[in-house]
RNA sequence: CUGGGCGUAGUUCAGAUGGCUAGAACGCCAGAAUCGGGAUCUGGAGGUCGUGGGUUCAAGUCCCACCGCCCAGACCA
């Protein structure tokens, strides 16, 4: 490739909407160009990035025994009113309509479709376990698109799904992904861990989610140096609980004007935050839940739903609480609540003379007790975890970092072929559900994350795995640099290396801040050196050689550096 | 969806209290000189000021509506 024929317009200076670094650069190195909110083209050097994570992707898929397929992203309306997502899966869905007034959607996903698939063809155990996987374009509607291609409405994606007679077979299948994901992190070369992670409202058992770090990342990862790591929405409390061992006061109803907060109530009162029980309301299937946890932690909302099994599980609006409890939330409280389901923490077990909201606006009830002022029958591990608190395998003091999911494994079971009524013939003549794994990769979000964990204040730095080009020759100087310049980009090539000459007619600046900033790996510059018989190599972390002019040594030189780059 | 902010050249921005024939820098085009860190000089092109309506002698500027974008919250690969 030729620079002077790339399409690859950079920017000197930052676009206005970057708000993390790899959206900033993909877009100022001439990446990605934004057409809406969350939705991006890619320019060359992306769609060849892109390229290679994707192959790399797709390698260790056929390895594993999946087979690729292309799904359409239109899909129909029916199937998905079929598993009831049509409705669950709500808003997030881009719907459009037909001329016919039929509804569609642009798939999220594409459970459905593939159930639909093997439905009639897929029939018998003998066919088991198969593995079909593809690579393509998903929409979800976000509420909030996001740190570009990071979390975009359009993105791609390699989602695969597993089909088996037995849960051995799928445990099998399961473990294979999970090596192959981790050979994917290896090989993009990123820095990553996998977790334990909640299965969402995709549904099933176990999962997993593979997490490469980031400053900008979204997830909150506690790990430990024993290899135990866990999103910070499932990892289990194994810390003390204060045990408080004192007289039970009496109770008593206090006027406390305008103190609504845990931090208002404590210092009003002069309490410890601990002291104050935190009564939140939410809202589910089954009506309103009533959560309690100490003042000085914070509900965790997966614990929660995880604990009730319903995924529909929403923080209760102020107006509802209002409507159906006459109290402003900042008063809720426990004590003389009728009809609804108490859930508390184990932490609230312990507590004695606390206080909660008075069930009236502007009054807390002091000096509470359960058991005496009122009754919890479900105690439960309800809070977030911090780092320094103990691991749960080891029960050293976990560490955390933030991370970018990149992907996430499912053992499913049987939740959509039985929805679906999509069932095989079993050995034993009988009909019955197959039993279901998926996993997701992010293609896209996969080269906003390399770019978010490999860059400095110049721009990208690309891995050799995943570089739109792993070399640049860039020339500076007259007809003689420029020829050597000819001859060196045509050897390299012959020579399968992945090669682009930066052969533009601007100054050498433009070229170095150019190059830079894109993040190819390796720069040969043939320049002021070459009167003297040599050229220079520098890679991207500014590791430097001065080589002699000489095609054959360039190229040695070239490929020991391409082995040590980023070791 | 809720709350806050913004929308002027390809990009980043400036245009108090209405007076605009709308600016700058960078980029782009033509030319000169130059060639190791977005360097210099000369000349030039480029705008329905987000859209529609209103107030006014006069609107980029004030009012209303709509659209789009950004930020803080609930979701996810």
């Amino acid at each position: 490739m030729r620079f002077s024929q790339l399409y690859a317009p950079t920017l000197r200076e930052d676009p206005a909407d970057a708000e993390i670094p790899s959206q900033a650069l993909l877009q100022r190195a001439g990446f990605v160009r934004k057409i809406a909110a969350g939705v991006y083209t890619y320019l060359p050097l992306a769609r060849r990035s892109l390229l290679k994570i994707e192959n790399i992707v797709r390698e260790e898929m056929n390895k594993i025994g999946g087979q690729e397929i292309l799904m359409p992203i239109i899909q129909p309306a029916e199937l998905w009113q079929k598993s009831g997502r049509w409705d669950d899966y709500g808003p997030e869905m881009m719907k459009l309509k037909d001329r016919h007034n039929r509804d569609f959607t642009l798939g999220p996903t594409h459970e459905e479709l593939v159930t639909e698939l093997v439905k009639n063809e897929l029939t018998s155990y003998k066919q088991l376990p198969v593995t079909l996987y593809q690579i393509a374009s998903k929409y979800r509607d976000e509420i909030r698109p996001r740190f570009g291609v990071l979390r975009a409405r359009e993105f791609i994606m390699k989602d695969a799904y597993s089909f088996h007679d037995s849960w051995e077979s799928l445990d099998k299948v399961y473990l294979k992904f999970k090596d192959a994901y981790s050979k994917i992190m290896e090989r993009v070369g990123l820095r990553y861990t996998v977790i334990e992670a909640s299965s969402g409202a995709i549904g099933g058992s176990e999962s997993h989610e593979f997490v490469a770090f980031a400053k900008t990342g979204e997830s909150n990862v506690l790990y430990c140096e024993c290899g135990y790591a866990g999103s910070d929405e499932r990892v289990p409390y194994k810390g003390e609980y204060k045990v408080y061992d004192e007289e039970e006061k009496a109770i008593e109803l206090v006027y406390t004007p305008n103190v609504r907060t845990v931090e208002q109530v404590a210092e009003f009162l002069n309490v410890e935050t601990r002291r104050i029980v935190k009564s939140l309301i939410f809202k589910g299937r089954k009506g309103f839940v009533m959560a309690l946890v100490p003042g000085d932690r914070e509900l965790n909302f997966e614990k929660l739903k995880a604990y009730l099994g319903d995924q529909s599980l929403q923080m209760a609006l102020p107006e509802e609480i209002l409507e159906e409890f006459g109290v402003p939330i900042g008063f809720l409280g426990p004590v003389n609540l009728k009809n609804v389901r108490i859930i508390a923490d184990y932490g609230v077990k312990y507590l004695k003379n606390f206080v909660v909201g008075g069930m009236k606006e502007d009054y807390h009830y002091i000096n509470v007790n359960h058991g005496r002022d009122f009754e919890i029958k479900e105690y439960t591990d309800l809070i977030v975890v911090q780092k320094g608190e103990p691991c749960p395998v080891c029960g050293k003091p976990l560490k955390s970092e933030k991370g970018i999911e990149l992907g996430h494994i499912f053992k499913l079971g049987t939740k959509y072929s039985e929805t679906m009524g999509v069932k095989y013939m079993d050995k034993d003549g009988k009909l019955k559900p197959f039993i279901m794994g998926c996993y997701g990769w992010g293609i896209s979000r996969t080269l906003g994350a390399v770019v978010e964990q490999l860059h400095d204040e110049n721009g990208i730095i690309w891995p050799i795995s995943v570089a739109p080009f792993e070399v640049i020759v860039t020339v500076v100087g007259k007809q003689l640099e420029k020829e050597f310049s000819e001859k060196l980009y045509d050897f390299l090539i012959k020579n399968n290396i992945d090669v682009i000459i930066d052969d533009r007619e601007v100054s050498p600046g433009v070229k170095f801040k150019d190059a830079d900033l894109i993040g190819f790996p390796i720069r040969i510059t043939v320049g002021k050196l070459y009167k003297n018989g040599q050229v220079e190599l520098k890679d991207r972390t500014g590791k430097k050689k001065i080589v002699k002019a000489d095609l054959n040594e360039i190229l040695a030189s070239l490929n020991e550096m391409k082995d040590e780059y980023l070791k």
